[in-house]
DNA sequence: GATGAATGAGGATTCATTCAT
DNA sequence: TATGAATGAATCCTCATTCAT
């Protein structure tokens, strides 16, 4: 019980920033970066304009923060990836495991997808870009053609707009993701052995 | 006399209009919707604001004005997919028809893609989505698995993104157009094969 | 009547750029810059702010356009002086003249004396420094003592700071603004002298 | 033991208030008091906003207590002026004075000197016209000509002035002082002179 | 066909200030 | 002595839109 309280208080307290984050993601997904206000956001929170910038220097500060915090795991996976030979193994791991992390931050990935001409003028572009040229360097074999390069890319395609495109695809939610997935590695795995001989 | 006056004004008329849809498109696909405002566009054509006005009555009509325009052969296309049994062949003509129809509205289809958010609060959105849906059912077999349909989708969607995604992939633009195509025909394909056995 | 009316017209119709400058200049030099809003302005004038934006791409547009527009006599002085020769006389003549040129803008140099760390920090601050020296130019013989030197800077600061600090002196105005153009033409002639041998 | 605490905590607390003054003035003296924000002032000393009112209650007291403080020198130089016959020598005695009590304070009367406009809507407006007005009581023979009387105000202004926009003036700063208050010293022995006499 | 002038609503941002801890 | 968190009011500015001419 004294738990509770603690739990409680700790919501109240030292969580400001997080909840900002939560809501102005949900936000920004669903309505886009320019139409979401500060003013929105803060009357969602029941908080003041003035609290959020107590939180974050700007509006695009925020997107920068929840860029930084839910991207991270992507960050990590292409680290690992650098450092694995580049087999057709290593490239169906990359998928699944891209797929992956995707998952744990759909909203932001559907925020990105769908807000690509807003992202490109936010400080976040660049590095978004950074990291799939990162990951396209791991995937596609440059030495293939184009069409299997295409391939790839596809594949990467498919898993970001899996998840949203798709919804309107009847079917279990899971088994659909299942279904992208599998589309995507067979991709990959074309382009591999299009590359590497049959 | 009568056809001279009428040429020139039909010029002079037709003109303004579509500059006016044509800058507006370039910097919407650029910026993005809400980033332009009208006082850019009509600075770029070196009129009054309330030029624009007198062209279109909202800043929403210059977008709906440009889908409505740019957006009829896919119309069409759909209109002949119809009429067409749901065959392979059928598939892969609408799949290469669609990719041709894109190239002819490519900033336009651009925005799109990188504006969903937008978009989708926008008048066009309906209208957009019944399109999709209509391209669907005509390349989607229902019964077939659930990756089979995935893979239709991320067809479509290889050549939506195709154009420009694949931009900082080195390699002749047209070649790289052709390996999309390619590599949607193929899922189709696939796809296709998938459902009505090997 | 109909005279009055079309009066009524001109003053409501074309004149508001001006009234914004008499409004804002009135309110610059009485409560500075910073603590003057485009709000009160807007208000003083009953219109609103945007209509402020009309007319002036921003706050400190409004107070350029009064520099601009209340100097050129002083840019002229600096004209006329910089082709005479450097004798007493016209050294003298650009004292009085100056006088007179204060007087023209009180308001804008009032405002101006009193808000230099403002002014310091807008475009305007460089042009005026820019004149400053032109004048000085003029009436500082650059190889007289230190001394004579800081002679005419006096005599140019007491022209400015006069209007405003000798208010609180007792004394009819007029007689007040003829006792600071004496000091200040002493001054400059104390200090021509003293280069020039008596 | 408790000489060293007492010594300990009267340089840190000391020390903060005095910090907080410092830095307060020399930003003030930069930008405007307007301009400058508390957070700036905070931020340079590298403690919160909140620190600052633990100090002060309000910004314009930081301001009131670098006047009372820097301003004491100046106020018992009027009490000494007004205990002495209003001769010549006394006068220039005041002048010489008020000269180095000037070059005391340096800062605060550059930063008072270019905000008048703000120091005018702040409570020491009044004290500090007040002084003035002391120190023109003790210079200024009320029954001398007008002219005699501006020379006086001059050379006040003079030296006010001297220190700043004698600033960019060719020579060593020391020898400009003494130019300044030679010129100033001039003025009131003219003055003096014009009204006794000679 | 188009302009000049204006508006009303709303945007992001900054500020001095407060208060519990 | 100080901080962390927050507020309320104000700031400059921009936008889509209107309308008389």
């Amino acid at each position: 019980m004294g738990g509770t309280m603690d739990g409680t208080k700790q919501q109240r307290r030292g969580n400001t920033r997080q909840r900002i984050q939560d809501v102005a993601l949900e936000l920004f997904a669903e309505q886009g970066y320019e139409k979401t206000s500060l003013r929105e956001i803060a009357e969602r929170l029941d908080v003041t304009k003035a609290a959020l910038y107590y939180h974050f220097k700007t509006k695009e500060e925020i997107i920068v923060s929840l860029f930084a915090d839910l991207t991270q795991p992507i960050e990590e996976l292409i680290e690992w990836g650098r450092s694995q030979p580049h087999t057709l193994a290593t490239k169906q791991e990359i998928v699944r495991r891209y797929d992956e992390a995707l998952g744990g931050a759909a909203p932001l990935f559907r925020f990105m997808q769908e807000n690509q001409a807003t992202v490109r003028e936010l400080r976040i572009g660049e590095t978004f870009k950074d990291r799939m040229t990162g990951l396209r360097e791991i995937i596609i074999d440059p030495d293939s053609s184009l069409t299997d390069q295409v391939r790839c890319l596809s594949a990467l395609f498919t898993l970001h707009a899996g998840m949203f495109v798709m919804r309107d695809l009847e079917g279990d939610p899971d088994d659909k993701r299942k279904a992208v997935l599998e589309v995507a590695i067979d991709l990959v795995t074309q382009a591999h052995q299009g590359a590497h001989g049959a």
